[in-house]
RNA sequence: UGGGCUAUCGCCAAAUGGUAAGGCAACGGACUCUGACUCCGUCAUUUCAAGGUUCGAAUCCUUGUAGCCCAGCCA
């Protein structure tokens, strides 16, 4: 805001380069999903990035389905990335493409490869293609098919787009260099034969354009100027000039990489998540533990959050993994002047005003002091009998403990200050209530001054409190072994990553659909979970806790 | 082993030959009707290593080392 020095990241150094020497009059960025699964959090940088740059340059964002492999798309993804991007808050405008739309331009620029003697059709089978690409230390041989005629090969191309072939029978292969120590351009494959369902152009195609073909030729055609990908593509680059250079485009599109996001003792792997959820370890692709956005957001990360975290994050090429702690900053960092702070006892047990009115209930102004004066503003009601989180009360406490213990005085939150007097414990020595008087002195508000305390602790009143489910997440992965299990490979999964309690909380939260997320006084931030939501109790996920530096000294 | 890329604090990440930003985490302390928030302070004599060039090197050169990616008719 002020002047604040923000170093540019490399891409934007690149792109104001290209700007200041004419080499493209205005930006132009896209996001090329595969509609073949959920976005998560890797995907969220993408677009963010691409997005951000378009609007910080003036220039456009595209998005763009690269459906150029049928056996793995499907309708039903479209629409959920679609969702996610939107949700997000990266606006492609009227700007949506299908790289399917393009298969009639991409058939016409492999007849232009074709004519020009830079294609050929190879009769190889798979297998042989194999072994003709060579190795990494050793180099390809030249495809016996490699010099057929021009002629012959338009003659071969059009019968593969009709149907003459089998799967597999033909491809059209570019004519490069089977000797290149880059392997993608040992004569790669640029066109296949699949009689295969698409589930936009149905069956007017049997044949398919591969990646490497199709990306650049997708880019060129929309008039993209920076085609940002991950690093894993660095070494398609010579071949996605190759495909702009001999196709002869005059703005030709640039191909950037930088890495990927990870984060620590997360998983990202769609072969893993998928196995989790077929083994009903989590319950979908969306389950509040996983870090799909759709997660993300049932969990109650906040677009805004995210964005932030991708901002602080930073874009470079060096392949790094992200501390998940930074995430959580970011949600706390984005709720906590936003949302109101309620009480709740997590795991509840009765605190008993002794010298407080039987029967007598009032009600306590709150003011949380939020952005938004009114939200977080409310009456709480107060009474002799309340419940509060078994672990603010200690029988035998150690040093440096603040809240209630015998003889010791603490606030109740919003009320009054409340001196433990004693406590029942049933036969299993479990405490089941406890004592203490109130000083109608101390009242919140009042400005009491007398003495002071070191503890407060939140409470909520019996005949008025609210019956809810709280989930409490924990990270999936046990932390503690890593991720993978190095023997078998399997994931090392933690076994208390979920926690469901039954709980009470204060009863504005009847309206919780308002506040949508809250902080749970002491126990972290939540949000309401809209599809777990049942009709005799409230559902509650748990966002994030507060800071570790809230527990217990040790 | 051929090729490509990368290496700066526990984790991200700036610095573009001029004397190591910032954020997260952590740790002190102040404040506090949340042990939260806020505020103040601490946290790389050194940039994977070793040599070299230079008045001056994280940046340039040399030689190593480590990690990631590539041999789909996937993207």
């Amino acid at each position: 805001m002020e002047n604040e020095v923000v170093s540019k990241n490399f891409i934007e150094q690149i792109i104001e380069k290209d700007l200041a020497e004419g080499h493209c009059d205005a930006v132009c960025t896209r996001f090329p999903p595969e509609p073949n699964g959920y976005l998560h959090i890797g995907h969220a940088k993408s677009i963010l990035l691409n997005y951000g740059l378009a609007q910080k340059y003036n220039g456009k964002f595209n998005m763009r389905f690269d459906d150029t492999n049928p056996t793995k798309e499907k309708s039903e993804f479209v629409e959920s990335i679609k969702a996610d991007i939107q949700w997000l808050g990266a606006d492609w405008e009227d700007r949506l493409f299908f790289a399917s739309d393009y298969f009639g331009q991409m058939y016409e620029a492999a007849v232009k490869l074709i004519k020009k003697g830079k294609a050929y059709v190879c009769d190889l089978t798979a297998e042989q293609i194999r072994e003709y690409r060579g190795t990494l230390t050793e180099p390809g041989k030249n495809s016996p098919y490699r010099d057929r005629s021009v002629e012959e090969n338009l003659e071969l191309f059009e019968n593969m787009k009709n149907g003459v072939y089998q799967d597999g029978e033909k491809v059209l292969r570019a004519k490069i260099d089977m000797a290149s120590p880059n392997i993608n351009m040992r004569d790669p494959i640029i066109y296949r034969v699949a009689h295969m369902h698409h589930h936009r152009t149905g069956d007017a195609w049997c044949i398919y354009p591969m990646y490497d073909f199709a990306h650049p030729i997708e880019d060129a055609i929309e008039g993209v100027t920076h085609s940002i990908c991950t690093l894993e593509f660095e070494d398609h680059r010579p071949l996605y000039d190759w495909v702009v250079r001999e196709l002869e485009y005059e703005q030709p599109p640039k191909q950037i990489e930088f890495a990927k996001l990870y984060l620590t003792n997360v998983v990202t792997g769609k072969r893993y998540i998928k196995k989790m959820v077929e083994d009903g370890i989590v319950d979908g692709w969306d389950d509040p533990r996983l870090v799909s956005i759709a997660a993300l957001k049932r969990r109650g990360y906040t677009p805004e959050s995210i964005k932030m975290f991708v901002e602080l994050c930073g874009v470079s090429k060096a392949q790094s993994s992200v501390d998940y702690a930074m995430l959580e900053y970011c949600i706390r960092e984005d709720l906590k002047l936003k949302k109101p702070r309620v009480m709740a006892a997590l795991d509840p047990v009765k605190l008993i005003i002794d010298n407080y009115p039987e029967g007598q209930i009032e009600y306590l102004d709150v003011d949380n002091n939020l952005e938004n004066e009114e939200l977080g503003k409310r009456k709480v009601p107060f009474c002799r009998e309340l419940y509060i989180d078994r672990e603010d009360f200690m029988e035998e406490p150690p040093k440096k403990y603040f809240r209630l213990f015998p003889g010791n005085e603490v606030r109740l939150m919003g009320a009054y200050f409340v001196k433990c007097t004693g406590y029942e414990k049933d036969a299993d020595g479990k405490v089941t209530e406890i004592h203490c008087t109130y000083d109608p002195e101390t009242k919140c508000g009042t400005g009491f001054t007398g003495r002071k305390v070191k503890g407060t602790i939140h409470w909520v009143a019996v005949p008025t409190a609210l019956k809810a489910e709280v989930r409490l997440y924990e990270n999936i992965i046990d932390e503690e072994q890593g991720v993978y299990n190095k023997e078998d490979g399997s994931l090392n999964l933690n076994p208390n990553s979920l926690e469901i309690r039954q709980c009470f909380v204060e009863p504005s939260l009847a309206d919780a659909k308002a506040y949508d997320s809250f902080q749970f006084v002491r126990q972290g931030y939540f949000c309401v979970d809209a599809k777990d939501s049942r009709p005799d109790a409230l559902v509650f996920n748990r966002i994030v806790s507060l800071k570790s530096s809230f527990r217990l000294p040790k």
